[in-house]
DNA sequence: TCGATCGTATCGAAATACGATACGAAACGG
DNA sequence: CCGTTTCGTATCGTATTTCGATACGATCGA
């Protein structure tokens, strides 16, 4: 099996079961991420060349979602851009996943105490992606954003959560990952991310100091569903230039933890 | 043609090229926002019966989302709930969208100063779409949500930017509105709509009150591009157990009306 | 002015999706 | 306790639908 890279985008094309698999669905859905993906407006060529498609192709897939309103012209009109109704079904998700209606209040409250950033993530596979951030300052745009993907292994989220999985599972996990830094902080040498497991299993959140962001210091601690498996980190993040990592840690890992505790079952 | 419901599902079926669109892509989407509008786990058989289709194309649609992860199984094994995966397009939406870059500082800012909710959102056709959202109590859970999408005639953000269009645009969407209320407050009726809009004219804000949700008080500023055509607006939201509606006017009309000129080209 | 690329449009061939059918397991009700 | 329903899963021949080569006018840049 080939390593998953650590957004997750192998594991969007192993698909699930051939005989079952609606191949112009799953041409199309490679359309939107493409897109998505880009940064920019894209053309019908570039894209056809991102995705290994005909243009033809690409051009009815297109013509689909711009129909659907999940592609939309690019405000000078060349080139396609990810459309409104995306939101739509952002609205769905958000609605029908239980964790995130319990952890709002939870959330609310704990950023009203902190006054610092505060986060959840959910786990999926080797990755986490937030899905509730409650932003106090202004920062580097697109990392406060909801559905932003980070590797588990560097995050400190990611980290809180493997520390509550037996080590067969955390080997598996880490060995799909592709261990690729970020910052110049980041610890991604496998001694070196099992060593920070360990020191989130004595103190029950994990820290990331400056590995996704320089400046930034990030503790996190799980939350678990019934069989105490883990679902989703709090993550409370500040600036090195208010805190000492020490003092963070005094302040938030206990804020942290309650919230946490408070949301699993 | 057909009245569009106030949320904007017709236009979805409205397809574009019929000689462009992929049937099974269309069919697998109506799948995925028929479990989204659920609000609970839907089994293949009920998800068949809501888009009148065949389990057995229920099935492959179903089988490609779970693939994709766009939907996923259930807590408790039975029935499927939208997936993880929305989660990264609502990513590259909010990333790519220039309107939300440029205005999350911005509310940012708002929020400080005026410590209410404040929200941005998007003109979308008959409807309006909650792409930023700043709130600060715990709130009716759905209703604060980023996706939520509402009818422009009862809402202040719209009614804002039906204010900048000229009377043949607001006739238009006004016809295409089904104007339906959601509050005993709601004014849906066309003189009491046109007597909103002038007032929004006149102000260059808009109010309702108690239209949305009852004990609710919103003002909206229209954002405009840059032929002046309105794209967003910027809300400011309180509750009516701590401000008359006179005040709340004389403090926030122009904390909005600032924010929305900023944002405007 | 020329060449490249944009999005759009057409059409015959065949690959792909359709939908009827069937199965074991689990949940439900009498 | 057993019959009944519904769950998700699986198979397969047919024909509907997608494919992809091709072409067109418009626009942009050299």
């Amino acid at each position: 099996m080939p390593k998953a890279d650590s957004t997750g985008a192998a594991a969007r094309v192993a698909a699930v079961d051939p005989r079952l698999t609606l191949q112009s669905v799953v041409r199309t859905f490679q359309v939107l991420e493409a897109v998505g993906r880009a940064g920019r407006p894209r053309s019908l060529g570039e894209i056809a060349s991102m995705v290994s498609m005909d243009k033809s192709a690409v051009q009815r897939a297109v013509a689909t979602l711009q129909g659907l309103g999940y592609l939309e012209r690019a405000e000078n009109g060349n080139g396609f851009v990810p459309g409104r109704r995306i939101l739509d079904r952002t609205y769905d998700y958000l609605r029908m996943t239980p964790i995130i209606e319990r952890a709002t209040p939870v959330l609310i409250e704990l950023r009203k105490t902190a006054r610092e950033r505060v986060d959840l993530s959910l786990l999926d596979d080797v990755s986490i992606v937030y899905a509730i951030r409650l932003q106090s300052k202004r920062e580097n745009f697109p990392a406060t954003l909801i559905g932003r993907r980070l590797p588990v292994f560097f995050t400190s989220g990611g980290r809180a959560m493997l520390a509550l999985m037996d080590d067969a599972k955390v080997d598996d996990i880490l060995d799909r990952s592709e261990l690729r830094p970020i910052t110049q902080k980041t610890i991604f040498d496998l001694p070196g991310i099992r060593g920070k497991i360990a020191e989130a299993r004595r103190d029950g959140y994990a820290l990331a100091v400056e590995e996704s962001l320089i400046g930034e210091v990030v503790l996190a601690a799980a939350v678990t569903d019934a069989d105490g498996a883990p679902i989703a980190a709090v993550h409370i993040a500040a600036s090195l230039s208010e805190w000492t990592v020490a003092d963070f840690r005094a302040r938030f890992g206990p804020l942290a933890l309650e919230a946490a505790k408070a949301l699993s079952r």
